[in-house]
DNA sequence: TTGTGTTTTATTGCCTCC
DNA sequence: GGAGGCAATAAAACACAA
């Protein structure tokens, strides 16, 4: 028997490896000589859907060797996921039953596939909450084009009520809304203010503002949607309740944003 | 054939829950 | 303290272009 050879029952957890050597660094050497000697053993290239199905193949293989699992076992695996993407003891030892694998493999198979569907997860998450700041973004584009013409309006009427002969007085000069100003002017200022200022404004899309959470775990780089971090922070993990099936990273980011009046913080015309 | 990128299987270490 | 979950990672298997 080859001193570097290792052998371990993939059902047992990290530890209960049985090794002809001791400790990790042996295993991991272990692994590679296990590479080099049997590379030249490698699975054909699959050229038709048939060919998945070669028993052969599956039976050549050592025990040992880190070997995938056959169409079959995958589609059970997959089918049992779809159903519930957790795994009970009870359901582990069946499937592994009947699949032919230890409960281990079954477990680790699922644990696999959670990373997998959680990284698509986000995947389409990250696209729906691009989109739907990208429709905000274009919507806050027109308000602000709308409300910029309204102004110049404004302007122009207040000009053609302005008196022939002002007679105004010096202190009055520098302020250019005083008190008597029409409501809307006033209101007009007001939302200036919160615009320059970003304290009051929008959360979303004031980009110089202040940002409302700092604390870096928005799925965003901050750099592309630099307004978004506030909203995306209050997403759920998968971790954070038990039913995560199906369910979107940002439901609740999306939830809220859908009760809201549309840009209701911006409307000011 | 070979180099390289991607996917899949498995391990490790840490964390949480009971 | 043990079981089970997850993130990070390694390594084998696979896909494919040159």
């Amino acid at each position: 028997m080859d001193s570097g050879r290792i052998f371990f029952d993939p059902s047992c957890h990290a530890g209960n490896m049985l090794f002809m050597g001791n400790g990790e660094s042996v295993f991991r050497g272990a692994r590679s000589m296990i590479n080099m000697e049997e590379t030249s053993k490698r699975r054909p290239f699959f050229s038709s859907p048939e060919e998945l199905y070669d028993e052969e193949y599956y039976d050549e293989q050592s025990p040992e060797k880190k070997r995938r699992l056959t169409p079959e076992q995958v589609h059970l695996l997959e089918k049992s996921f779809e159903a519930e993407n957790k795994l009970e003891p009870e359901r582990k030892t069946q499937l592994a039953k009947k699949l032919g694998l230890q409960p281990r493999q079954v477990a680790v198979w699922f644990q696999n596939r959670r990373a997998r569907w959680k990284t698509k997860q986000l995947e389409r998450d990250y696209d729906q909450l691009k989109s739907s700041y990208d429709a905000l973004r274009s919507n806050y584009d027109s308000i602000m084009k709308e409300n910029d013409k309204l102004k110049s309006e404004l302007v122009s009427l207040t000009e053609n009520l302005q008196p022939k002969e002002p007679a105004e007085e010096p202190d009055q000069k520098s302020d250019p809304l005083p008190a008597e100003a029409p409501p809307c002017l006033q209101l007009n200022v007001k939302v200036e203010d919160r615009l320059s200022t970003g304290s009051n404004g929008s959360a979303i899309l004031d980009d110089d503002g202040p940002q409302l959470l700092d604390s870096g775990d928005s799925y965003f780089p901050n750099n592309e949607f630099p307004g978004c971090v506030a909203a995306v922070d209050g997403v759920n993990s998968e971790e954070d309740d038990g039913s995560d099936d199906g369910r979107s990273y940002f439901s609740d980011v999306f939830a809220a944003a859908e009760q809201q009046e549309p840009m209701g913080w911006c409307i000011w015309a």
